[in-house]
DNA sequence: AAACTCACG
DNA sequence: ACGTACGTGAGTTTT
């Protein structure tokens, strides 16, 4: 069967140009992002759908409308911005190259073209297409034509496919009803007015309930006596106008013929759109010719089998090298060391002749560079002094908001060259013994080697432009020694006892289950919000809250609103509370204890997104804390014997990190002054005096402190003391007019992230903040938040690992037996040696206060004990 | 794989 | 008209 693809010219252009940085050009300075984003997501939907025909659509912006009285409504588009307007006739030549057809014509829209052809190529029994971010192209959608929506949602683009029944289901009325619902919603990006007042939830109900703007409009006199009633009594020829002026001609004068758009992939594939790619600098594009031989020469490390002698050979004194080893668990299958972009790989098991090969060249003054230090740092007693580079936890620096970095990512950003990356090598696949003798496996570790050297110096110098190569050098790569040994001496834990705890859940999970089941009248999946929402709102008919995309929300927050309503409500929660208690922690941490009887999570240096460091496998940043039964849990976590826990928990770091940072006089003298800073909010804030705060009054301020940290909103304040937006509003005023220097810092922070896309904490760790050009309100909205909160949460990160650096030099230095064990954003952990303790004590909490002088003091609360619970 | 819920700071 | 408090990771169910 034939199948037709039309592309809506602009609306892909337009995507790709804002979906990539605008500074994306060629040597000659043409802006090219444009040009790639359309590029791309052609190929993926070329690749996915190998259409037999395809037509590209492009509006004209001539002054003739079809509409051409109302040619206003169309003509007050705001204009395309110049570096977009200069690609649009570098992509028509592309396509002309590629011999694909477009089409334009004046006084019609790209989408009434693609309305025309789309109806031409139904009538010709083909499948249709149509490729567009748009959706006001929906109202095409039949059973036969699909129209293909583009998002990007964290980097990645995936693509949203409907037909008419797809339609349907998303927005609960057909295509055609689609161009009704417009009629009276309107649409502000398109300058269609519609009905003042009506926006398309009415719309969507209307629609639904007469199917067409006339048969609204009849029908007016059945409706209430309302706004929405007047307003569509006093619009009724805006909305009709609004509703044409909506609709897609099917019947535009097309100026290409059907026939004319067959396309063939080898023309598609030339070896002239090859060059004329080239000549535009595109060169991720090549990956689409046969051969990929342009992308593979691009990579021109030279693979060897050698020895390691053959490295040292061929290395000179200084620079670097690239160093990837290979571990299955503890065996060593083989190294790759990269040297002047030659890669030798060599298959040994031998982790003395390694280690002798980098004192070698830790003498000659050479940068040892690879992926992940943090797995050799044991394997080959690396120490913090020396000479190492670590790409990845660099890279996190520059982007931390990349998640990953794997080596083809980090060649694609940094050198712009195309390799295929571990996936497509390997798969799945599992290292072996043989890893070292199958091709694929050996690319993957050369290709390792090779980015860590190449990107070394690159890395390098971005660090240092952008004023972080401190950063990394004095906080980032020293972290990554603490880190290893928090995994390395791992938490040790009472198996029995943690079994005991478990015991004593199931018998009460059980009694709950049996009581949740005849209260319900039934037996059901509790553990299914989908199922219980069905037993708690429809059988039982308890008023419902909020909602979810799928349903009824069953959260804590709706349960507790509810729980006197029905005695199946408290079980429910008591149930939640214990089953998560049992999966997660009693069942995850049994699984998770190793043979020597610890627990060894791992953490992580390079996920978030804020400079804080997080764990998994288990996670032991969220061991329950808050309820007292949870917390009891925490009885299992012991020392080992001879030794004790110290513990140490920031005082209210990040409020300090503001105060200090804000430079509030009066929120810094509180800090000096106060005992207990919620309670001095609480006076200041609302005007009483500290003897006559009350609990209540002091958790009201306690929720305005946290609020303003996480970027203050009223509708999330209000949320979380369950009282009106417009109260929560008022409290935030209050606080503004009282600590005035912080209001100006925050506003200081969301303008600083609107003009430089990102903000930086006070050791100049940055965090980009795309959300803030995003159109979306919403997502507006939340890059405000994340500008305020930020720099306060990534500082108070950057002080904690400073303190765990200077902790764990501290014990070394003194050869203490005591170690950092554990942390928890503003804990510290440490199992001291009995004799220890004393020393330990003081340590830990000198290193913590010390660890930045600001403008107010670092305090610190110290405990001990014989188990997590009772280090509180 | 995504959605939901919930544990922590 | 819309629908959010910031940062994580894990278990379970549903798609």
């Amino acid at each position: 069967m034939n199948k037709l693809l039309l592309i809506d010219g602009n609306s892909i252009m337009n995507r790709g140009f804002y979906a990539l940085p605008v500074d994306l050009t060629n040597q000659k300075g043409q802006h090219t992002n444009a040009l790639l984003g359309f590029l791309n997501i052609f190929f993926r939907i070329y690749e996915e759908e190998r259409p037999t025909n395809i037509c590209v659509a492009f509006d004209v912006h001539a002054p003739t409308f079809r509409h051409e009285q109302y040619a206003e409504y169309k003509g007050k588009r705001s204009p395309m911005p110049e570096e977009l307007r200069e690609q649009m006739p570098i992509i028509k030549e592309l396509l002309h190259t590629m011999k694909i057809p477009t089409m334009e014509a004046a006084g019609y829209e790209a989408d009434d073209l693609i309305g025309t052809m789309s109806r031409k190529g139904m009538e010709a029994g083909m499948e249709v297409t149509v490729l567009s971010g748009d959706r006001d192209l929906l109202q095409l959608a039949t059973d036969t034509v699909m129209i293909r929506i583009p998002k990007t949602r964290g980097g990645k683009t995936t693509v949203e496919d409907y037909h008419a029944a797809e339609v349907e289901a998303a927005y609960g009325v057909t295509p055609v009803e689609f161009i009704e619902m417009k009629g009276l919603m309107g649409d502000t990006s398109d300058n269609i007015p519609g009905v003042p007042g009506i926006g398309p939830k009415t719309a969507e109900k209307l629609i639904r309930t007469y199917h067409t703007v006339e048969a609204v409009l009849e029908h007016t006199g059945e409706m209430p006596q309302n706004k929405m009633r007047a307003a569509l009594e006093e619009n009724r020829e805006m909305a009709v106008f609004s509703r044409d002026l909506s609709r897609i001609l099917l019947t535009a004068p097309l100026p290409v013929e059907l026939s004319d758009t067959k396309v063939e992939k080898e023309e598609l594939l030339s070896d002239e759109v090859r060059d004329a790619f080239l000549e535009l600098e595109l060169k991720s594009l090549m990956k689409h010719f046969a051969g990929v031989e342009q992308a593979k020469k691009a990579f021109e490390a030279d693979l060897r089998d050698g020895k390691l002698s053959e490295v040292k050979a061929f290395a000179e004194p200084g620079g670097v090298v690239g160093f990837y080893p290979v571990f299955s668990g503890e065996i060593l299958l083989g190294t790759a060391f990269s040297v002047k972009g030659t890669v030798f790989l060599t298959a040994t098991d031998a982790v003395a002749s390694v280690y002798e090969l980098l004192s070698w060249f830790r003498k000659q003054g050479t940068t040892i560079a690879t992926l992940g230090l943090k797995d050799l740092i044991r394997p080959f007693k690396i120490t913090p002094e020396e000479d190492w580079f670590d790409a990845e936890v660099a890279a996190y620096l520059l982007d931390p908001l990349a998640g990953e970095y794997p080596y083809h990512a980090l060649l694609q950003k940094y050198q712009d060259i195309e390799v295929k990356s571990e996936k497509e090598l390997i798969g799945k696949q599992e290292l072996s013994i043989f890893s070292f003798s199958m091709p694929q496996s050996r690319e993957v570790f050369a290709m390792k080697a090779y980015t860590a050297e190449v990107l070394c110096p690159v890395l390098k110098n971005k660090l240092e432009q952008e004023g972080m190569w401190d950063l990394y050098r004095t906080m980032e790569h020293p972290a990554t020694f603490v880190l290893k040994d928090m995994e390395y001496y791992g938490i040790r834990v009472d198996r029995e006892a943690l079994e005991a705890y478990g015991n004593r859940l199931d018998s009460r999970i059980e009694t709950l289950t049996k009581e949740i089941y005849e209260a319900a009248g039934e037996n059901f999946n509790i553990n299914s919000p989908k199922q219980l929402g069905q037993i708690l709102f429809e059988k039982l008919e308890l008023p419902s809250g909020k909602k979810t995309k799928s349903g009824y929300s069953t959260n804590v927050d709706v349960l507790m609103k509810i729980r006197e309503q029905h005695r199946i409500v408290p079980a429910i929660l008591e149930y939640r509370q214990l089953t998560k208690l049992r999966s997660t922690y009693v069942d995850g941490l049994l699984a998770s204890i190793a043979p020597d009887g610890r627990i060894h999570s791992r953490f992580h240096q390079t996920v978030t997104a804020t400079g804080r460091i997080s764990s998994s496998e288990p996670n032991l940043q969220n061991i329950p804390m808050r309820t007292e039964l949870g917390r009891e849990l925490r009885k299992v976590f012991i020392p080992a014997d001879g030794y004790t826990f110290v513990d140490a928990d920031y005082s209210q770091i990040e409020l300090r990190v503001m105060a200090a940072m804000s430079g509030d006089e009066n929120l810094i003298e509180a800090f000096h002054q106060a005992k207990d800073i919620h309670a001095s909010t609480a006076s200041k804030v609302f005007g009483v005096p500290i003897e006559q705060v009350d609990s209540a009054l002091r958790r009201k301020a306690k929720a305005v402190n946290f609020g303003i940290i996480y970027g203050i909103s009223s509708f999330g304040l209000g949320q979380d003391l369950d009282i009106s937006r417009k109260e929560a509003q008022e409290y935030i005023d209050q606080y503004f007019d009282t600590y005035s220097g912080v209001k100006g810092f925050l506003d200081r922070l969301v303008s600083e992230g609107k003009n430089k896309g990102r903000v930086t904490t006070l050791y100049h760790r940055i965090r980009p903040i795309p959300e803030l050009k995003s159109s979306n309100f919403m997502t507006r909205q939340f890059g405000e938040r994340v500008a305020m909160n930020s720099p306060i949460q990534g500082t108070a990160a950057d002080i904690i690992k400073i303190a765990m650096i200077r902790v764990r030099q501290e014990l070394e230095k003194r050869n203490m037996k005591s170690r950092l064990i554990l942390q928890i954003h503003d804990e510290l952990l440490i199992e001291a040696a009995e004799d220890e303790v004393d020393a330990a004590k003081q340590l830990l909490e000198e290193q913590m206060v010390q660890a930045a002088e600001l403008a107010v003091p670092l305090f610190v609360d110290l405990h001990t004990g014989a188990n997590l619970y009772d280090t509180k």
